[in-house]
DNA sequence: ACCTGAACACCGTTCAAGT
DNA sequence: ACCTGAACACCGTTCAAGT
C-alpha cells in the first residue's frame, strides 16, 4: 500500500532503536514548522536540524539530501490522504451517485482544510522535488478507489467511466488547489466547495446512462 | 493594464539604450531556457548570465535578486495571458452562454498548451517567489472580464453571478493545472478538456435563470 | 548504532574598476 | 549608461572522531 519511491530518494536507513525513531519524528515535525514559519526558500538544513535538536550530520544519516526530506514528507502526507479517500470510497459502495460525489468532494476538502498552513506549505514544498512518482502513485490509488465506487452506483452507469472518473478527479483536486493558490477567504472557499458539488452532480447527470430503477430519464451520455 | 508589483520585487532600472533592452531580452530568454533544460533547482544566476552572454553583475543591475527574475518572468507571462482572456471575453459579448464557456475554456487551454515545457517550467518556478500579488492582480483582471461577459449572455442570467464566476474560473484554472501536474498524455488531456466544457455547461444549465427568448425552461438557479 | 560539527565546494550577491 | 568578475557570506553536504 505504501507509495513506491525511486532509489535515490529513499531514506538511507530505517530506525532500529527508539532513539532513532524519535529523531526521525523530530526531523519531520521540525521541517513542517520551519516550512510554515519561514517558507520553503528560507528552510536550511541547519535550521531544521537546530529546531529538531540534532546536528546536521544526523539529518544526513536519514536523508541523502534536502530533496529527500521534502520527498519523504510528501510521501507520508499523500499516503494518509490516499487512505482517507479509499476508506470514504469503500463506505459509499452501492450508494446513489450524488451522495458519492458529495462524500468524495467533502472528504478531500476537509483533509486539505484541516490544517491550512500545513497544506499550503506542502503545496509549496512540492516544487523543490521531482514529485512525479509521488503524484503517479497517489493518482493510481485514488483513481482505482473512485472508479470502483462509481461503478457500483445504485442509480447510474457510464459509457466511458475512465474518462468521467479522470475528469472528476482532475477537476476536484485542481479546484481545491486553485482555492489555496488564490488565497480565498474561508467563506468564499466554502461557496466554491458547495458549487463544486453542484457542478459535479450536474456533469454526471448529463453524461450518465440512467439505470432502470431511477425515475429521471432526461439526458443520455454523450462522450 | 500592467500588473502591480511590490517595491522590493521591482526591476532596478528600465532600459534606456537599445543595448540594455537587448540585454534584458537575452536574460529572460536565457532564464526560460535554463528553467526548461535544467529545472528550477539547478538554475543558478551564473548559469543564466552565461547563457545570456552577460556577467552576473549585469543581471543584478536589472534584478535585485533571483526571486525578482522569476517574478518578472511570471508577471510578463500572466500579463499576456490576461490579455488573451480579456480579448476572448470581449469577442463573446452577447453570445449564448454555452459558446462563451467553450471559448473561455479553449482560450485558456490553448494558451497553456501552446508551449508545454514553458508552462510547466513557469508553474514550477512560481514556488520560488512570493507570487500572491501576481495571482491577485491576474485574478482580478480575469474575474472582471469573465463576469462582464457572462452578464451579457443572450440566453441566461444568474442569481449569484460572482459565485458562479468564481467557481468557473477556479475550476477551469485548477483543472488545467492538475492535468499538467499529473503529466497526462495529450490524448487524455484533450479528453479532459472536452469533458470540462461539458461539465461547465451542465453546471450553468443547473444554476441559470433562463431568459425569456430561450425555449428550455428546465432548471431554476439554486444558490 | 547513532550522533557531532568543523571543513569544503558552490551559489547568491556586492562593488570597485572598466568602457 | 552600462558592463565586468574577483571577493565575501552563507548553505548543502561530507567525514573523521566521538558515545
Amino acid at each position: 500500500m505504501a507509495l513506491s519511491t525511486p532509489v535515490h530518494l529513499t531514506p538511507r536507513k530505517k530506525p532500529r532503536q527508539t532513539r532513532a525513531t524519535a529523531t526521525l519524528d523530530a526531523i519531520f515535525e521540525a521541517t513542517i514548522q520551519v516550512l510554515v514559519v519561514d517558507g520553503p526558500r528560507r528552510l536550511t538544513t541547519t535550521r531544521v536540524a537546530e529546531r529538531a535538536g540534532v546536528s546536521v550530520g544526523t539529518m544526513y544519516q536519514y536523508f541523502p539530501h534536502k530533496q529527500a526530506l521534502f520527498y519523504a514528507l510528501n510521501a507520508r502526507y499523500l499516503d494518509t490522504l490516499a487512505e482517507k479517500i479509499e476508506s470514504a470510497c469503500r463506505a459509499q459502495r452501492g450508494a446513489p451517485i450524488n451522495q458519492m460525489i458529495e462524500a468524495l468532494v467533502t472528504t478531500y476538502w476537509n483533509a486539505k482544510t484541516e490544517r491550512v498552513e500545513v497544506t499550503r506549505a506542502l503545496y509549496r514544498s512540492v516544487v523543490e522535488i521531482d514529485n512525479e512518482p509521488l503524484i503517479e502513485a497517489f493518482s493510481g490509488r485514488v483513481d482505482a478507489a473512485t472508479a470502483a465506487m462509481f461503478a457500483s452506483a445504485s442509480d447510474a452507469a457510464f459509457a466511458d467511466l475512465p474518462a468521467v472518473n479522470l475528469t472528476l478527479l482532475t477537476t476536484i483536486f485542481g479546484t481545491v488547489r486553485s482555492v489555496f493558490e488564490r488565497n480565498l477567504p474561508i467563506s468564499e472557499g466554502q461557496a466554491v466547495h458547495r458549487q463544486l458539488v453542484l457542478m459535479c452532480i450536474a456533469y454526471l447527470e448529463a453524461v450518465k446512462i440512467p439505470s432502470p430503477r431511477h425515475k429521471d430519464g432526461s439526458a443520455t451520455g454523450e462522450l
